[in-house]
RNA sequence: GCCGGUGUGGCGAAAUGGCAGACGCAUUGGACUUAAAAUCCAAGGGGCCUUUAAAAGCCCGUGCCGGUUCGAGUCCGGCCACCGGCACCA
């Protein structure tokens, strides 16, 4: 494809400029003063004033997944969401919406420390640089975002407010008894906490943000700890590196207590159903028994969590985690040296090995029995590092019989398996048969669940357990608390010093509010120090206070920085709190503004661009949009990212900072785009697209138009270069219908001459002759109306790609018009506007200048409507089919009613000979849609 | 193993239970051109029958098997394949 379709070269860059200079997209707030000559103000009659939130249209928050800027540049997966959003934010701003689109930066992040590592560069020098040519790319494929929200992670204004977020969940705890976040200061102190260090222990202990000394994910390579989401299969998510279990000092968040609400409120979310799935399981909410086991000889009780508390009676030995408290105490002489041993084997295991081993089972026998409370009978005590501490209590007991794991332990050291559970299915092996039976061999001296459904048998077992004492109903989470330090330079400092009390113990207190931001000191040497700690701790004159206490050196994940982002978006520049009050209310409440509610009681029965602006708006409106309307992003967030910014957004709203329990309302993930061979994209592969070549050879109008006609959004689907030469072609389409062909030839001869690129060289064009004031004929409405009903309803239901191949379909007709009426082109462009705004907008404004008319506001020019009655056909062609089978089609009037179709029917040219010599036993007749006859 | 999703032309895909394949790509033919590019027009799931050729006609066809229905890509049951997630969570 050698020659340009239409000047986009020109063009984008001056609509671009043009947006920007006007800042057609800014979004006011309430209270916010609308400039005069804004299109916005003239749109709503809100020129010059300062319209309260009631007096603000409704709004509409739509928002990107904020990248993270890295060196490589984007590629074309990210602007697959970003069109999507940019398109449904115009098609709002058309409708008659308060938008509010904003962008920013992820922009915290390993690889500019580890660049910094290298050279001893500064990270915030190359994140600046990166940044700087993200917002290049992003700004040429002309976005409809408002810049002067813009926020970066890295930048102290912003972090500023991360560090008071983490002060603000420091300073709660959850209250069990409300179920919710209370400041730290309503904790009730148990009596026998009567010194000062006493009480300072206990609230800390009770704290959101508290610390942990338990054993973490440590990656030596990347010289930090990491949550238990970023490591994939006992390797970094990030470099794919070892990882080791080790035990220090973190910080911890406390979304445990939360995992009840994350996982009921899923159910108030429009989310798509494998979204929530993901992170259904991942909390992993489990129902079942904790019971208690008195081990033979000892005091101690060993208590275990069992989903199946109906297979008690098959519990025939105990296992401990190798971490288990009292291991060592319950341990026989006999035994210490093995398990001793044991233990130190299985603390080396990495959870890789552990996984990749998984299939043979270790363990060692402690020398202990435990007492079966249900019978009575001892049962050896073994230590295995197939339990793990850190779920339930880090007990089980073992039920060979109906278990996978207890099995195959079992079977290697030749343990009895008894069974107690009958399958349904008497064919069916009752060993190793895990799922819902009847109960066997359940009967003990006080209790006896022989004979009972698996469901009767966990009733009855349980309520005779809590009766006696023995145990209770439990829930048991997968969901572990946040693992939220990093030993990393290129993070949040935690606003927290270190001091000692009276008896020398370390205590952890906050920095005031007032202090903030805390900034990382400099450094020359951005690594880990060689007995490990953060790279902080290098900067002894910054860790070390005057008054001798010492600084946090660990610093916040990523994933602080873009749990909350969503909020400041709506209030960037406040200066005296993370978001204003009334920003917060607008932009994230459900109510709407009474302005609103008075124009939709008005009626109207002519179809005006009024009128239906109030319709789609009553349809939002019934749907009611807490929070972010519509967030858009890639699944790989989805558990953490999106679980980690539910749980900031609930606590924030415990503590009454946000008006939502849930912060995004409506939320899809973009599918992927893989490369031409249908691989996904990398730069080994070597088929990485990068958005630069497409638009310097196609233009920014095409490119987001293929990547919306591609397929549905969610899909995965791969990139083909030939499809954007076809969207390319349609544009180019579409511009000869408006543009006159000896003037285009004129306008390329002088641009080929021209010493560089000349937006004033698109004077030369003029609008093409077959475009005229005139009244458009029946067909050419009833063409546009189609379309403007297609693109609606599809924009509306987020289906791109049907809704570009309606305007083809217009596009394709209108080519054969002799004349193009004004009245069907102009909506038309309004149509194709949030799709390729930039040739719309030249043309749009060309229109115009030729009927001697000043172009109103493409972007804030109400959407079109569509007429009903103009779509109506008088005669219509309807299938008849003879069993089933397609036979004819005829022609009759639309409105023809059951027996005029029949007859009609019957007496098709095609189907009489189906009907000769044969009975009909049923015509069935739809009416405008076809008529079947049924013969014998 | 568990959970979720997807299977439709050569390709990307469309189809409130009612004409399968809209729209686009690639392909083929034609117009324009000295020629090419670009553009415009047209053809197009597979098979059979007949024919100089075409049209018309008939049969088959939405991963596989079965069911519901006058009618199934669409609904139900059972399989298969691929993609994504989780995975010793008791």
């Amino acid at each position: 494809m050698s020659r340009r379709q239409y000047p986009f070269h020109l063009i984008e860059p001056k609509w671009q400029a043009k947006w920007e200079m006007e800042q057609t997209f800014r979004a006011f707030n309430p209270g916010e003063s609308v400039p005069n000559g804004h299109p916005f103000g003239t749109r709503h009659s809100l020129a010059g004033k300062n319209p309260s939130a009631t007096e603000l249209p409704p709004k509409f928050y739509i928002l990107d997944m904020f990248p993270y800027p890295s060196g490589a540049g984007l590629h074309v997966g990210h602007p697959e969401g970003y069109t999507a959003t940019d398109i449904l934010s115009r098609y709002r701003r058309a409708c008659g919406c308060n938008v509010l689109h904003p962008m920013g930066w992820d922009s915290f992040g390993l690889p500019a420390e580890q660049y910094a590592v290298k050279t001893g560069q500064h990270p915030r020098k190359t994140t600046d640089e990166n940044i700087a040519n993200f917002t290049r790319q992003i700004k040429s494929l002309g976005f409809s975002y408002d810049w002067s929200r813009e926020v970066a992670t890295t930048d102290p204004e912003y972090f500023r407010w991360t560090q008071w977020v983490f002060l603000q969940i420091y300073n709660s705890w959850f209250n069990p008894e409300t179920n919710r976040a209370e400041p730290i200061s309503t904790v009730k102190h148990p009596t026998d906490c009567d010194t000062d260090q006493k009480k300072r222990a206990y609230r800390d202990s009770k704290r959101l943000a508290f610390v942990s000394e338990a054993p973490v994910n440590w990656c030596p390579e990347l010289g930090t700890v990491l949550a238990n989401e970023e490591v994939i299969d006992g390797k970094s998510e990030v470099g794919g590196f070892p990882v080791i279990r080790k035990p220090m000092r973190q910080w911890m968040l406390r979304i445990t207590a939360f995992a009840e609400r994350l996982l009921a409120d899923l159910d108030t979310i429009d989310w798509s159903e494998s979204l929530k799935e993901m992170q259904r399981n991942w909390i992993g909410r489990s129902e079942g028994a904790g019971v208690d086991f008195q081990v033979d000889g000892h005091a101690a009780k060993i208590r275990v969590f069992t989903t199946r508390p109906d297979t008690l009676f098959g519990a025939t030995y105990m296992v401990l985690s190798p971490e288990y408290k009292l291991v060592k105490e319950l341990t026989t002489p006999g035994q210490a040296a093995a398990v001793n041993k044991y233990q130190e084997f299985a603390s080396g295991r990495s959870d890789l090995e552990r996984t990749e081993l998984a299939k043979e089972k270790t363990g060692v026998f402690t020398g202990a029995y435990a007492i079966n409370p249900v019978n009575g009978e001892k049962i050896p005590i073994w230590i295995a590092d197939y339990v793990l501490a850190s779920y339930g209590t880090g007990a089980i007991m073992a039920v060979p019989a109906h278990d996978t794991r207890d099995f195959e332990f079992a079977q290697k050291f030749n343990l009895p398996i008894v069974q107690v559970v009958q399958p349904p299915d008497s064919k069916t092996d009752w060993q190793g048969f895990v799922d819902e039976g009847t109960s066997v061999n359940s009967t003990g001296p006080e209790i006896s669940i022989t004979g009972l459904s698996t469901t009767e048998a966990k009733k009855k077992i349980t309520a005779w357990l809590e009766e006696k004492g023995l145990g209770k109903k439990t829930i048991n989470f997968k969901l572990r608390d946040w693992l939220f330090s990093r030993q990393r330079y290129w993070g949040e400092p935690f606003p927290i010093i270190w001091k000692r009390d009276a008896a020398g113990n370390l205590y952890h207190e906050a920095l005031p509010e007032s202090t903030l931001p805390l900034l990382p000191p400099a450094l020359d040497d951005y690594k880990p120090t060689a007995d490990g700690q953060p790279p902080l701790a290098r900067a002894t004159d910054w860790v070390n206070l005057p008054d001798s206490s010492i600084r946090e050196t660990n610093t916040m994940p990523q994933w602080a920085g873009s749990c909350w982002y969503y909020l400041r978006y709506l209030d960037a520049k406040n200066a005296q709190s993370f978001v204003g009050k009334e920003a917060e209310s607008y932009w994230m409440g459900t109510s709407a503004s009474p302005k609103f509610k008075a124009q939709s009681s008005k009626s109207g029965d002519i179809a005006t661009a009024a009128n239906f602006e109030l319709e789609t708006l009553n349809f939002e409106l019934g749907k009611a949009t807490p929070g972010v309307d519509l967030y858009v992003g890639g699944t790989e967030h989805a558990v953490l990212h999106l679980l980690y910014a539910r749980f900031w957004h609930k606590v924030l709203h415990d503590l009454g900072h946000v008006s939502t329990p849930e912060p995004f309302f409506k939320l899809v993930n973009q599918g992927l785009i893989l490369g031409e061979d249908g691989q996904k994209m990398s730069k080994s592969r070597g088929n990485v697209v990068n958005p630069d070549d497409v638009l310097k050879e196609f233009g920014a109008d095409a490119f987001r138009l293929y990547e919306m006609f591609m397929g549905p959004l969610q899909d995965t689907k791969p990139w083909n270069t030939r499809g954007v030469e076809g969207v390319y072609r349609f544009l180019g389409r579409v511009w000869r219908l408006f543009v006159d062909e000896k003037a285009e030839t004129a306008f390329e001869q002088a641009e080929t001459t021209a010493p560089a690129p000349n937006a004033e060289l698109l004077d030369i064009l003029v609008l093409n002759g077959a475009i005229a004031d005139v009244a458009a004929s029946a067909a050419q409405l009833k063409a546009l109306h189609a379309c403007i009903k297609k693109v609606t309803e599809d924009l509306d239901g987020m289906r791109f790609n049907t809704a570009i191949s309606a305007m083809m379909v217009l596009v394709n007709e209108a080519n054969t018009w002799q004349t193009r009426p004004l009245s069907v082109m102009r909506p038309f462009l309004q149509l194709l506007a949030p799709f390729a705004p930039h040739v719309a907008e030249e043309l749009w404004s060309r229109l115009h200048s030729t009927f001697g008319q000043t172009a109103p506001s493409l972007t804030y020019a109400p959407w079109p409507a569509f007429d009903p009655s103009l779509l109506v056909e008088s005669e219509i062609e309807i299938p008849i089919s003879v069993n089933g089978k397609l036979r004819d089609l005829i022609r009759v009037a639309t409105d023809a009613d059951n027996a005029t179709l029949e007859a009609a029917a019957r007496s098709a040219e095609k189907v009489k000979p189906y009907l000769e010599g044969r009975t009909v036993k049923k015509v069935i007749v739809v009416p405008r849609k076809m008529v079947n006859i049924v013969v014998a």
